[in-house]
DNA sequence: CTATGGCACGGATT
DNA sequence: AATCCGTGCCATAG
């Protein structure tokens, strides 16, 4: 049974269709990317700085979901919106396909691990994960991209406990790691050099023009620094060469000479996520809230006026700017598309796998991309594209791969963790085996000892004491 | 002899 | 067409 393809017959559709897929590969970061790079070199495309609605196009006020629409919604629909999106953090965060947060990074030694392998003695257990997050959402440079408050809705946290884990972070080794951009960098080394020249002087100039003057400390315009802050040039030359000497704008790269990929991408954290799945904030119990992050902020548009104008155009110009034109038509049209499949595909994956979304691994109920293609009525190879390298955050905290929606094994992988976290003397896999089938689950003898190694589990022989908890590093 | 891990094959998925 | 996954068979370690 196929859907009718009613585009076959514009010149349009394959272009269309091909850029739509190469639009739907992408992760947020990447899309973004794409985006801006299209608008530098299209002049008919244009960012509309207001929300809209993605299913009935109004223009929405607040972020969140619709209220029109999703007035209309039954209850036990999750309701899927786009949300609007400041920046993403950049760097080549890609998201390969098998990340945990909880795995054992096979990692080299890197910032973030020097980082916290030095909070290790003051950070609270608890908000170990945060600073792990935290520390790999960082720019090249060491920077946050996102806002605290941010961060505490990405990660659940309280607002006080990520204050509190910057405040450790950007306080350990390379200062100002994990603030905002090179001017806070510098004031928290201008802390840490105070508590240990209190009486210092020039450290209070130093301040100052950070401060209130950053930007011309950056053209070097020093006369006006001079005068604005009432302070001799003379002083505020002895004040900005102790910057130069005793502060580092980028704290990432002092300790790593190039700088560049130095942070970025441990392969087995992820970053900042594409997509937010959160409860209903006014009834838990109820429909899930499914944010799509935007990768730009505000909407993409053909400027209405450039279309005006190419219509009028004479026709040495209008030539050009009709391509311009079909261009962004197309682009704008597949950036709908992309949505559009974004849109359905989590509608369709939430509704089925709510239990797994809020109850965990174990409730992940089996399916194949292939379903969700022939009942949104796409080709397969869309919703395989949809899924591959996004990734998705959960009610819980947890941010994990899209695609792990599709692993077929992992329910039983759990129930597996589960008798051997429970058993009391080892169990053979052999038995093991006999254990799932009690719960309905018939594989392999081989399988299981599969899944043991996937989940690091040793063997029966080799398990003689029980070591709880000690899953974790 | 038993429990496991390695290799490789075939079918399902992408 | 390429890849992934579950499994069977067999060698090997205990």
């Amino acid at each position: 049974m196929f859907q009718i393809q009613d585009q076959s017959l514009r010149p349009l559709a394959t272009a269309h269709l091909a850029q739509t897929m190469s639009l739907l590969v992408l992760s947020n970061q990447d899309l973004r990317e794409e985006i801006l790079h299209e608008i530098s070199s299209n002049p008919a495309l244009e960012i509309v700085d207001e929300s809209v609605c993605p299913s009935c196009h109004r223009p929405l006020r607040s972020p969140g979901p619709c209220p029109a629409c999703s007035a209309a919604r039954s209850q036990d629909e999750p309701i899927v919106f786009l949300s609007p999106r400041e920046s993403f953090a950049p760097g080549r965060s890609r998201s390969s396909e098998d990340g945990l947060a909880d795995q054992e990074p096979a990692a080299p030694e890197d910032l973030s691990l020097s980082v916290l392998r030095q909070l290790a003695a003051d950070i609270r257990p608890e908000d170990r994960k945060l600073a792990v997050y935290i520390l790999s959402s960082l720019d090249d440079n060491g920077f946050l991209q996102d806002p605290p408050v941010m961060l505490a809705r990405l990660t659940r946290s309280p607002m006080e406990q990520v204050t509190r884990v910057l405040d450790l972070i950007s306080h350990t080794d390379p200062p100002g790691l994990a603030t905002s951009g090179p001017r806070d960098a510098l004031l928290v080394q201008l802390d840490l050099i105070q508590q240990e020249e209190p009486e210092n002087l020039i450290i209070g100039y130093a301040r100052q023009i950070i401060l209130t003057l950053f930007s011309e400390l950056g053209k070097k315009d020093y006369e006006t620094i001079s005068r604005k802050l009432k302070i001799s040039l003379q002083k505020v030359r002895t004040a900005v060469q102790f910057i130069h000497d005793n502060l580092n704008p980028y704290p990432a790269s002092a300790y790593w000479g190039s700088g560049r990929q130095a942070i970025a991408a441990d392969p087995n954290i992820y970053h900042t996520p594409d997509i937010l799945i959160s409860h209903n904030p006014v009834d838990p119990e109820g429909a899930l809230v499914v944010e799509i992050f935007a990768p730009i902020y505000g909407w993409l548009r053909v400027n209405p006026l450039f279309r005006k104008a190419a219509a009028s155009a004479e026709d040495s110009k209008s030539d050009a700017w009709g391509k311009h034109l079909d261009r962004a038509n197309l682009f704008v049209k597949c950036m709908q598309q992309r949505n559009n499949t974004m849109r359905q595909l989590m509608e369709i994956l939430v509704g089925k796998q709510r239990n797994f979304i809020l109850r965990g691994d174990r409730e992940l109920s089996p399916m194949t991309r292939a379903a969700i293609a022939e009942e949104i009525g796409v080709h397969e190879s869309t919703i395989s594209r949809a899924v591959s390298s996004k990734s998705v955050a959960l009610p819980d905290g947890r941010i994990i791969p899209l695609s792990r929606f599709f692993d077929r094994s992992l329910s039983v992988r759990d129930r597996i963790k589960d008798i051997v976290r429970k058993e009391t003397k080892p169990y053979t896999d052999e038995q093991i085996v006999e254990l799932l089938r009690k719960q309905n689950i018939s594989i392999a003898r081989r399988t299981v000892a599969k899944y043991r190694s996937i989940e690091g589990i040793l063997p029966a022989r080799l398990r003689h004491k029980k070591a709880p908890a000690a899953a974790r590093v």
